[in-house]
Formats: structure tokens, sequence, C-alpha cells
DNA sequence: CAATCGTCCTGCGGGC
DNA sequence: TGCCCGCAGGACGATT
């Protein structure tokens, strides 16, 4: 499930591939969730929000692209069956991409329908941000007071980017139970999450994203190495690597979510 | 209004 | 071995 580190990954690799750069055209293999039938055009830019990918082309149009569960951007990736779309720059420089659950999209806006999406308006901020401060983080915190620390982790309209691999990872680390209401967070513990969340995310992008149950390859195909360092997600029906104390399973925001109940308090 | 639930979709693992 | 059932999850729309 490609988080912010993973997207981030991708989109740092496309772009040095197709930055100003044309596009020749297009190849629509599933037109589910697809808007467009043709393209073709300069590409400007390719950026991240949250998890979203923004393609900027020229004459003032965009490709807005959510990778959701299985979604991939590969370049000069394989043409299967799970291709839903094909950029080619020219015969041999491509990029695709592959979505076997289908639950990605791909669409062209305008840059007037970009700036009404809701999907990004809806954004909250962006944790790696060097003005997303500890101070801005406790504030966050203090607007919510009853929700569960992994669950708002997780809500992309209260901090854009995380999901559940590393909401459970951030809160294992800072030693907080996942289920700890905000309200209930101390500011020693505020602080713990906070400097989690950045090194967590930081150190995922540096090993190109976690590559968990064979899923997730950066875009050249490549599996990141960030899944050997997790301590927590990956401890389903084990013990902590920590105290080896049974790790607990449980869903929460009706998602799994796995703790250990000695080590996070 | 906010929290929760069902939905989309496919591949895979467990159970028999 | 092979089939069937259920589960996994990001974001959104419907519901409570």
């Amino acid at each position: 499930m490609p988080e912010l580190p993973e997207v981030e990954t991708v989109v740092r690799q496309i772009r040095t591939k197709i930055k100003d750069k044309k596009i020749l055209r297009v190849e629509i293999k599933d037109k589910k969730r697809v808007n467009f039938m043709r393209l073709s055009g300069k590409v400007l830019d390719l950026y991240r929000r949250g998890k979203g990918i923004i393609l900027k082309l020229d004459k003032g149009r965009n490709v807005l692209m959510h990778l959701k569960m299985s979604g991939r951007l590969l370049w000069r990736g394989p043409i299967e069956k799970s291709t839903k779309l094909v950029f080619y720059n020219n015969n041999k420089d491509y990029f695709v991409f592959n979505d076997v659950r289908r639950f990605g999209y791909a669409k062209l806006v305008s840059d007037q329908e970009l700036s009404q999406e809701k999907f990004l308006n809806n954004l909250g901020p962006e944790p790696l941000n060097k003005n997303f401060t500890l101070s801005e983080f406790t504030a966050l915190i203090n607007r919510k007071p009853k929700a569960k620390i992994k669950v708002i982790l997780n809500d992309q309209t209260w901090l854009a980017g995380v999901g559940n691999i590393y909401s459970q990872e951030i809160c294992y680390c800072a030693g907080v139970l996942p289920q700890r209401a905000l309200g209930s967070l101390q500011p020693e513990e505020i602080k713990r999450l906070y400097q989690c969340l950045k090194r967590i995310l930081t150190a995922a992008i540096k090993h190109r994203g976690s590559s968990v149950d064979e899923g997730y390859v950066d875009g050249l195909g490549v599996k990141g190495h960030y899944d050997k360092l997790l301590k927590i997600y990956s401890r389903k029906k084990k013990l902590c690597l920590r105290c080896k104390t049974p790790v607990i399973d449980v869903k929460l925001g009706g998602r799994g979510t796995r703790y250990c109940p000695k080590c996070q308090k």
C-alpha cells in the first residue's frame, strides 16, 4: 500500500525521467477510473501531495493520479494484465501505471479544476514540510481530543500521507498505544510522536519505501528496503522485537492494527 | 456535524 | 489437489 514514502520515491524517480520531456501519446488499457482517452504534451513537473500524484502538463493541464492499494508507476515497466495506462515519451521511453486491484485512478483536469479538487483541498498538512513544527502538530492534536491516535494518523484530512503501515510504526516508536485518545497524551508523548513521525517517514524515503507482501516496488521496479526495518506492522502473530511479549492484533478504524502491550502505554 | 459502515477489486491463504 | 470463503485496505458516499 503506497503511503507517503513510497509515493515520494516513485515520484522522484519518474520525475527525473520525464521532466521537460514530451509525452507523445498514451495507451489506455483499462478505462475504469481513467477519464481520458488520448493525451500528448510537454511535462512541466511531476509532484506529490499526500498520497496523490500530479503530472503537470503544458496548456494548463494536469493528470491527477492515486495509486490506492496496488497502483504502481514503473519506468519502462512491464505492460501486463494489470496495466491501467502507458505514457509514451517515445517507443522505448515510457512509464506504466499498473494496478492489480483497480482502485487507483488517473484524471485529466485543468489547472482550474485541479485547484477545486476535493481530494487535494481536503488534505491535512504535509508532515515533512519544514514549517510543520511541534507546535503545529500539538495544535492538530488539540483539535481532536477524542480521536484515537492511530485512526487519526490515517485520516488524510487531518494529516496527509500516513497510512496503515506507518501509523502503527509511529505509535510503536513513540511507545504509545494506538487506541489512546489524543486528549490523554502528555506533552512528552506528543513530542515523541512528532519526532517518530518525522524520523520514520524520512528513513522510509531513504530506503525507497516498504515492500511488504511482495507488493510495492519503486519506480524502477526495485523493491524498497524499509520493510526490513518495520518494527510492529510485520509482527502479526509474533513476539515484540524489543521485549518478546506477544504482539496484539486488533481492528481500529476498520483496519488491522498491531501493538506491543508492554512497550506501548 | 462527526464517527462508523459498506463499497470498490483482485489475489492469496486457510480450511476442508 | 482444488475449491470456496473471507480477508486485506484508501478514500468516498451513505448512514446513524
